[in-house]
RNA sequence: GAUUUGGUAGCUCAGCUGGUAGAGCAUCUCACUUUUAAUGAGAGGGUCCUGGGUUCGAGCCCCAGCCAGAUCACCA
């Protein structure tokens, strides 16, 4: 790799700071005693403090000079003067490191005292500094003015993703977003702790990936001889677990997708999936909008978040409207009774694109999600899916066609997903059976038949209701962020391809180097590159000062270096 | 997968009809002891995403590709 003129003047401060017997990499710890935040909340004159932290910016005048010090809290503004640095004759820790060595980006620990300057500046003064760790790469480097306006913002996503660590760095508002995905994991915790539910793990390695309709990421373990699954969801899992006795069991589940990315998409996520034994889905949209409320109240401090237009509140109840009643009220068309060719009709009148493998449970689904989902805007249950979409699920106490289910929406998304359970064996063989026949129909996301899992409710599980989340939507909303990649700190993204053209740069090294110079022309024809090959290597070989062009009265001349 | 926008200095971005590559910040040198987007003077820094084509000449035009964003489709 070529280096940047910035980061070779780094590398030289290094070996000079070595010269210097500073070592750029000390290995011992650091006794700090404040962060910036401390400081600034109690804020005392004259205090001696400790800290430690990022350099990101230097005013420089003379014998003076002003930085700012970030740490994992925030910046604290610092000032370095000649003489409290260097109470001898010797100015060389001011002048020389301070001054000529340390760079935007190092990290140094100050002994200091708390003053406040002229302009009303809470400031430390450094009466001692050490480097901790030399940064040989600058960072991108934002500027905010006294209004608050960000100049030279680093904001290409792609480089931002790829290099989330200098994101973090320079950009705050970035880390916030982190912060907040942090609470709102530890809210939810705490939320089922409090009611003595067990947060458990199970395998993401599986043999049937099952529990969702989704194509899975497929591997093999050598020892075994066997293909194995990273996990789609942890449903039959969980379930497993209370059929074994467990009251509550919950788990934050990292599941992967082998489909499209997009910016609500990431092949990795997480979700939340929560079993409770001896409830059904009724308790369960009650608990789910009480959890909810107190993780947006935990995260954001208020119920209410807002996501691009819209102003969301969280707070408890939400309406609840069934499948039914939403198609009826967005198409005026009622679903109930209808048969499969009625459907697909009725679907074709309004103008939604269905085909003739699709059965009368994903029908509904299209008609739903075309002219129904992006309606429910404010946290909206969802309930009463037919029963064919939902092979999990068991089958609603009023109506055989549906299952007790429900998803909550909110801005035409569904955030959460949940069921009373399906906990009748011989019907779950049955529902899987069908799915083989889906699957034979050629839906390539049916489900695989997982027999034992069959083997497990056999034993028996009590009624219970379930409840899944996707966390990464969830904190979307909570964030006001509409893109996934953004809650994510390492999306997926396409490997950087590394470019080394060299090639060309050796052919022409090859004929140039018996003659040592030789006319352009010349070494241009004996070549024989194309135009802007040729026109590539002689540059790429010029900036690497392996040759030399030359214009003298004879002509052009490139000699060897 | 389709459409579309973009890729130029460490960062943010200009770049005219195709005629030797520009600015601000950052970097380096000098001045400056309470500044805050510090200031003043000077200097250096480029694989214009990659490859091919057209042309006397391409950052710019044409073709192919890579990467990313957005919209749509698919998918939950």
């Amino acid at each position: 790799m070529q280096l940047s003129e910035q980061e070779l003047v780094r590398r030289e401060k290094l070996s000079q700071l070595r010269a210097l017997n500073i070592n750029p990499y000390p290995a011992a710890l650091f006794p700090l005693d404040h962060t910036t935040k401390q400081i600034k909340s109690a804020f005392e004159e004259g205090k001696k403090v400790v800290i430690a932290g990022r350099l990101m910016s230097r005013r420089i005048q003379g014998k003076a000079s002003f930085a700012e010090l970030q740490d994992s809290e925030g910046r604290i503004q610092v000032y370095f003067n000649r003489d409290e640095i260097c109470k001898s004759e010797d100015h060389t820790k001011y002048n020389e490191v301070y001054k000529k060595l340390l760079d935007i980006g190092d990290f140094i620990g100050i002994e200091g005292v708390l003053f406040t300057t002229k302009v009303g500046e809470k400031t430390v003064m450094v009466k001692e500094f050490t480097l901790l760790s030399k940064s040989l790469k600058p960072l991108p480097l934002p500027k905010t003015d006294s209004e608050g306006k960000t100049y030279d913002e680093f904001n290409d996503p792609e480089m931002r993703y790829r290099q989330r660590y200098a994101d973090l760095v320079v950009n705050p508002h970035v880390k916030e977003v982190f912060i907040k995905r942090s609470k709102l994991f530890t809210a939810m915790r705490t939320f089922f702790n409090n009611r003595n539910y067990m947060e458990v793990e199970t395998p993401i390695l599986q043999s049937i990936p099952g529990g969702a309709a989704a194509k899975p990421f497929i591997t093999h373990h050598n020892a075994l001889d066997i293909p194995l699954y990273l996990r789609i969801a942890n449903e039959l899992y969980l379930k497993r677990l209370i059929v074994g006795g467990f009251d509550g069991v919950y788990e934050f589940s990292k599941n992967f997708r082998n489909e499209g990315m997009d910016r609500t998409h990431n092949p990795e996520f997480t979700a939340m999936e929560i079993y409770v034994a001896y409830k059904d889905y009724h308790w369960m949209m009650e608990f789910t909008e009480q959890l909810l409320e107190y993780c947006a109240i935990a995260v954001n401090g208020t119920t209410k978040a807002t996501f691009t237009k819209h102003e969301i509140d969280f707070k408890a109840p939400y309406p609840r409207v069934t499948m039914t009643n939403a198609i009826k009220q967005f198409t005026g068309f009622d679903i109930s009774g209808k048969n499969e060719e009625e459907l697909r009709k009725a679907a074709r009148e309004m103008h939604v694109t269905v085909d003739e493998t699709m059965g009368k449970g994903k029908l509904i689904d299209e008609i739903f999600g075309a002219k129904c989902e992006g309606n429910f805007i404010q946290p909206t249950f969802i309930t009463d899916y037919p029963k064919e979409m939902s092979p999990l699920c068991k089958e609603h106490r009023d109506n055989p066609e549906l299952t007790e289910r429900f998803e909550l929406m909110v801005c035409g998304k569904e955030i959460a997903n949940a069921y009373t359970e399906l906990n009748d064996p011989i019907d779950q063989l049955q529902r899987f059976e069908e799915q083989v026949k889906l699957s034979e129909k050629g839906d390539d996301e049916a489900m695989f038949i997982d027999r034992d899992f069959v083997r497990a409710l056999e034993y028996g599980m009590p009624p219970t209701s379930g409840l899944g989340i996707g966390m990464d939507r969830l904190i979307m909303f909570l964030t006001n962020n509409p893109s996934i990649q953004e809650v994510l700190f390492f999306p997926q993204m396409r490997p950087e391809r590394k470019v080394e053209l060299t090639e060309e740069e050796k052919m022409v090294l090859h004929i140039l180097k018996p003659l040592k110079k030789m006319k352009l022309e010349d070494l241009k024809t004996q070549v024989a590159l194309s135009n802007k090959k040729w026109d590539t290597a002689i540059k790429g070989l010029t900036t690497k000062k392996m040759a030399q062009v030359e214009k003298t009265e004879e002509g052009l001349f490139v000699e060897l270096k």
